[in-house]
Parts: C-alpha cells; sequence; structure tokens
DNA sequence: TATGAATGAGCTTTCATTCAT
DNA sequence: TATGAATGAAAGCTCATTCAT
C-alpha cells in the first residue's frame, strides 16, 4: 500500500488546527471564569494560550464567537453526561439524585466553568445573540430531558400532578442555587448534607399527597 | 404670616435636584436593564435621561455610581415591602404565599429593575467591589429574614426540621427561577398557576412527614 | 445742593463692580500661584472669591483675560514701583543695588506672584497671544528704564562701554535666577548674601577696566 | 559562514521599534515645543508622526512619559557634550567660551528644543513630578559641573574667591536670557557680539579684584 | 500558518462657557 | 446683578480587529 501522503497531511493538518482550536478555547475559558466576558480581553486570552493575538483570529471569528463556544462546549459536555447518567436510573427519586450529584461532581472538577456558567447564564441578555442562543440551546436539551422524566415519573405514579416544565424548571433553580452557595462560600452546609436537604426538597416537593 | 422665600426656594432647588437626580437614576435603569453594565454607555444614559452628558456628572461622581444607586434604590425598596408585608401574616404558608406574590407583582411592575437584578446578581463576581457589596448586603437581609421565617416555623412545628439557611435558599432560588421564567416567556402556565405550582412546592418540600 | 442720585448710583455702582472685579483678580492670582495656568480651574477662582462661577463671566471675558490681568496688575505695580524707586538714586551701583533690593522685598511679600510671573513668563510661547502681549508690554517698560540707566551709567563714566540693551537684559537675568534660586530653596546662601554676590557680578562685570 | 537569520531578524525588529520609539520622539519634541505640554494633544503628535494615536500608546505609556523623554533625550545629549566639551579646555575664561559656544550652537541647530526646555523649565512646579524631577536631574548634574569648574578656577587664582553655586547659577542664568533673547528676537545685536558680551559679563564679574 | 504592530472607533470624564431664573 | 445647573467639545486612553510580513 502507497502513502496517502496528501490525505495524511491534511489529517495532521486538520488534527493540528483542532489542536490549536481546542487550546483557545481551554485558555479562554480559564480567564472568562476568572475575570467574566468583559473584562476579558483577547491578548489575554492569546497570552494564556501560549499564541500571539492574530493567531487567535486564524480559529475564530470574534471574541464572541470564543465566548459561545466555551460555553458549548462545556455545557454539551455537561449535557451528555446528565441525560446519560440519569437514564441509567429507573426511579425519579435516583434520577433527581443522580442529577444532583452530577452538579456536585461537576461543581468540584470545573469550579471555573460553573462559574462563567452561572454568570453569563443570568446575564444573557446583554449578551450578544449568538451566545445567548447557544446557551439557551444547550440548556433547553437539559431542560427537556428533566421534564420528560418528570412525565414519566407522574404516569408511573412516582410523584403527583404538576406542570412538567414548571417543575423541571424548578429542580434546576433548586440545583443552580445550590451549585451558587458553595461556589460563593454562602453556606454553612457540607456539600453533602446540602446535597441531601436539596434532594429532599425536591422529592417532597413532588411527593404524592399522604392523606 | 409672612413668606419664608429662603426655605422655599431652598426646598424647590433641593427637589429640583433630587428629580434629576431621580430622572438619571430611571433612566440608567432603563438603559442597564436593556442592555446590562458594560454594554451601556453614558452618553446613552443622558439621551434617555434629556440632557447632556455632563450633565450626569453633576449627579453622579462616575458611571459605577449610577449604577449602583439603580439598583440599590430598587433592592432597598423591594426588601422593605417583603419584610414588611410577610410580617403580617402570622403562619409560615401565608408569609411565602405572601413572598411568592410581591416577587408576583414587581415581576409585573419593574420588569426592568428585575432583570438588571437577575443580570447582575448573577455577575456579581465580575463586578467593582462597591457594586456587589451594595447588592450583597440588601440581598442578606431579605435572605436573613427569610431565614427567621423558617426557624420560628420549625419552633412552631409548622414545618419539618431542616437547616434553615439552605432552606430559606431554597425559596429565593425557587423564586428567582419563576420570575426568570416569566420575564423570558420560558413557560405556557399563567402567572397564578405558577405562584401556586413554587408555593406547593416550598410547602410540601418543607412539610412535616405525613407518616 | 440736592442729591445727584443718578450719578450717585452709578457711582456706588462703579465702585462695587471695581470691586468685584479686584476680588476675583486676588483670588485668581492665589489659585493660579498655586496651580499654574492650565491646572487652575474657574470654578476654583469662582469658589476662592466667595461667588458663583457665573459672575466671573460678568467681569471677564475669559480665564484667559482674568490670567492676563493678574499678571499685569501685580507687574504694573511691580514696574512702577522699581523706575520710581531707581529713579532716587544717583549711581548706577546704588540703582543696582535697589533694583536688587526690590525684587528682594518682593521675594519675600509675593512669593506668589513671582512663582506664576516666572513660571508662565517663561511660558509666554505656549501662551495665548494676548496674556503674551499684557507680559511683553510691562516687561519692555521695566527693561527700557533699566537699559535707560545703563546708557546715563555709560555717560557718566561709571560703566565701561557695553550694548546697553543686552547690559539690562544680563541684569535682569541674574535677578531672575537669583529669585528662582531662593524661591525653590536652590542656594545655601542667605538672600543677603546672595544679593551681595549678584550686585557684585553686576558691578564688576559693567566695571571699567582697571587696567 | 552561514546565515543568522534569527539574530539578524531580532535586531531587525528592535531597530523597528527604536526607529518608531524615535519618530513619535521628533514629532512629539516638534508639537510641544510649538504648543507647550497642556496645550499638546496626543492625536496631533500621533499625526505628525504619521501614525495612529494607538500605535502611539504601543511605545509609551502616556502623555506624560512621552513628554519626559523628549526633554531627557535632549537634555542629555546637551549635558554630555556640554561636560565634555568643556573639559577641553585648561583656563576659566575657556570653558566659559565653550560653555557660551555651545549653547549658540545649539540655539542655532535645536531651536525646538530650547524653546520646550526653557518654557517648561520655568513651569517645573506646575508639572507632574516625574517631569520635573527628570529635569532637575539633568540640570544638575551640568550645574554641578560647571560649579566644580569655578571651585577648580579659584583655587587657580583665575578668579576671585565668591560663592561657587551662585556662581555658577548666575553663568547659567545669562547663558539663558542669551539664548531667549535670540530665540525671541528680542535683541539687535547678532549671535557673535552678544556671546562676547555676554563673555565678558561673566569673566569681569568673577575677575580678581584689579586693586 | 503565525505573528504582533498598527489601527481608530469608542470609552469615561473634565471644564470653560452659556443661559434661564 | 448674581447664580449655578446645563452644556458638549475635547481630552487621554483601551482594545477588538486587521494586515503586512
Amino acid at each position: 500500500m502507497t502513502a496517502q501522503p496528501s490525505i495524511q497531511r491534511k489529517t495532521r493538518k486538520e488534527l493540528l488546527s483542532e489542536w490549536r482550536h481546542a487550546e483557545v478555547l481551554d485558555a479562554a475559558g480559564r480567564i472568562f471564569a476568572a475575570r467574566g466576558y468583559s473584562a476579558t480581553n483577547v491578548e489575554e486570552i492569546a497570552k494564556e494560550a501560549g499564541m500571539a493575538k492574530g493567531t487567535i483570529y486564524l480559529y475564530f471569528k470574534s471574541k464572541e464567537e470564543i465566548f459561545a463556544e466555551v460555553l458549548g462546549r462545556d455545557l454539551q459536555a455537561l449535557t451528555d453526561r446528565t441525560i446519560e447518567a440519569m437514564s441509567a436510573a429507573e426511579m425519579f427519586s435516583g434520577r433527581v439524585k443522580i442529577f444532583l450529584n452530577l452538579r456536585l461532581e461537576y461543581l468540584r472538577s470545573k469550579q471555573n466553568f460553573l462559574r462563567i456558567y452561572l454568570d453569563e447564564f443570568a446575564s444573557r441578555s446583554a449578551r450578544p445573540k449568538p451566545v445567548a442562543d447557544a446557551m439557551d440551546k444547550m440548556f433547553r436539551r437539559d431542560l427537556e430531558f428533566m421534564q420528560w422524566c418528570v412525565v414519566r415519573a407522574m404516569a408511573r405514579d412516582e410523584i403527583r400532578q404538576v406542570p412538567a416544565e414548571a417543575a423541571a424548571y424548578a429542580i434546576f433553580d433548586l440545583a443552580r442555587g445550590f451549585v451558587q452557595r458553595h461556589l460563593n462560600g454562602w453556606t454553612p452546609l457540607t456539600l453533602e448534607e446540602d446535597v441531601a436537604f436539596v434532594h429532599s426538597m425536591i422529592l417532597n416537593g413532588l411527593q404524592k399527597d399522604k392523606s
């Protein structure tokens, strides 16, 4: 079999290109997390990524695009893992526990990401459209899955009848608050105690009337 | 009784000054709400307030100060009203209902304010210290009152034993999500339906085990 | 004799007006001396003069005009006194001594004025034309008198033959340096010692050859 | 011998950078000389240097820094040349002549520089500290050398006993006045005539009593 | 492909001057 | 006459983006 240099080289180039792309995203993630969107400047990202400012623009059209991808990439991963892991549990109670534990694990491993996620998700309205859209899309997928879980739990009579979408939101809201509390050191509870409390809030909040 | 022109004149001037001050805050509130902090420029605020850029600086030392006051003013009012109104109810259930209804009323009358509050509260970490501090202080007051309500409800055996601070946070988280949902048009529920659901989530979530 | 109210009132008004005019100049003199021309702002002058900013503009067309008059007024006084006092001496040597002693006295009583005079005289070229012109005019009068003294001294055979204008300049240069030295604390000499030295420099410098 | 491209390239870049740096200084020198410090704005310097405003800030941190360097650069050169050239003469009389001729030569070749030097040196007190300090340092060096020359001349019995520092100042004062006179066209004397006169003023002024 | 110097629009803030009262 | 609130041009400086090398 003879060499296929053109393909190989192209592939190599593509790999290199992807690698650079990812390096920028990593660096940008760190800087955005530390400073927020507007206070971060491209020069810093370039320095953090170990390349020149101009090089950044070979891989991204604008600062905004970098930001959108930074959020998108991590959200994608979180969303994928969340859906996959929750699917493994049968009962709603278990699924909520898994959901919370995943958030908790993320809290431990990706404080940076969560910080920008929380900051910028809330600031969505002030952000350029594309960024807001990218964030919404990811968030929606997660939320829809949770909503589906709620619907299923109602059908299986595990929880009382509630508006499914609002319930899914409520779960996300409680989880978001939980993460924020610990990120900012706003609570004396240990992570485990707090997870247990939030879990009980959700399940009690949605439980069937014990009449 | 003869006129007291000096007092009158002084009062009139002071009133005018306060009026201008307030006009800037109103205008700034609208613009900040629409664009966020960094994307807002002083020129626009001036235009919105119907005055020249320089005039703004007669009433405020800096853009940052305007922002701090915009947030502070509305937060103060909301906090005051919340604490006062909740105190009027005896039972925890009633207090939560009042809390949610106040948030709902605010949602209706002050969409602008809520938007910045939500945006910038979440972006706290990226804000200049003084702004973040002002926001925290107000929020703390509200939260502490809610926490005290939770403690009292536990003592009166209205709800189960829970970590009071975490419970107070959970209530705020659910309320925040509720407001955000409606602000962004993210739910098909009417405001009343949603308030009822969130109320049931909180009370069920904290209710005594019906075992 | 009946009253002549119109004239009287007009006179009174004129007096008041002149009084205000002078008050502004006094205040401006202090501030300009402390901060220099560009670093002084009209607000400060108004505050120092105990009146409102707008009032200033009833008496002066511009900040620049104030400055020109401040310099002009003091220069006028200094020039008048200098010429008058020097005329009282018969011999050139005595005149130079008087000249230096007047500068010295001014140094003691009008440090402020001298500071602006020195600063701004040297910066003449950077100043608006009218200011530079006013300064020049005053300075010229002084200089011309000194030049005339030199011519007379040569005619009376008190000093050697020198270019009179250049000699007058030289005397002013030495006096200026002397004042600057002491204003800035740049010399260990006492005022008296320094005056004596400068006097000897001038007289020796211009003396007849002792061949 | 093969090429050393890395070194060459680096050198080239450095050269280019220094060249730009110098271009800004040259342009700034011209504008500052024409308008003075505060009346000069960065935009104009940029235009004069044929580059954009932002480019200036790649080479200098602030307008003030540009100014300090403009003055510093020329003062350095003048000071160095002055000290070196004066050292070549043996007698005090010769040194003073060299000193004056150097000033004269500078007057011819660097009118711009002298203008700012004179302007801003006198306005020292109104300047930002670092600028004033830089100017003082240079001036001091020159002055100290002159003072040392005076001391030496006294020791060698070339001149009479005088306070050395005051004498050095006097020489500078006379030279300053001489330059100013010609810069502003205030004298009918030719440069040569005036130099001769100032020289005689200094030497006569300091000469031993011919008693 | 990679660079980083260059750009210039845009920012916040100051202040001489005007003008309604 | 006296006021000081209002004005808006202009300043110094930053930084996302472009482009010659």
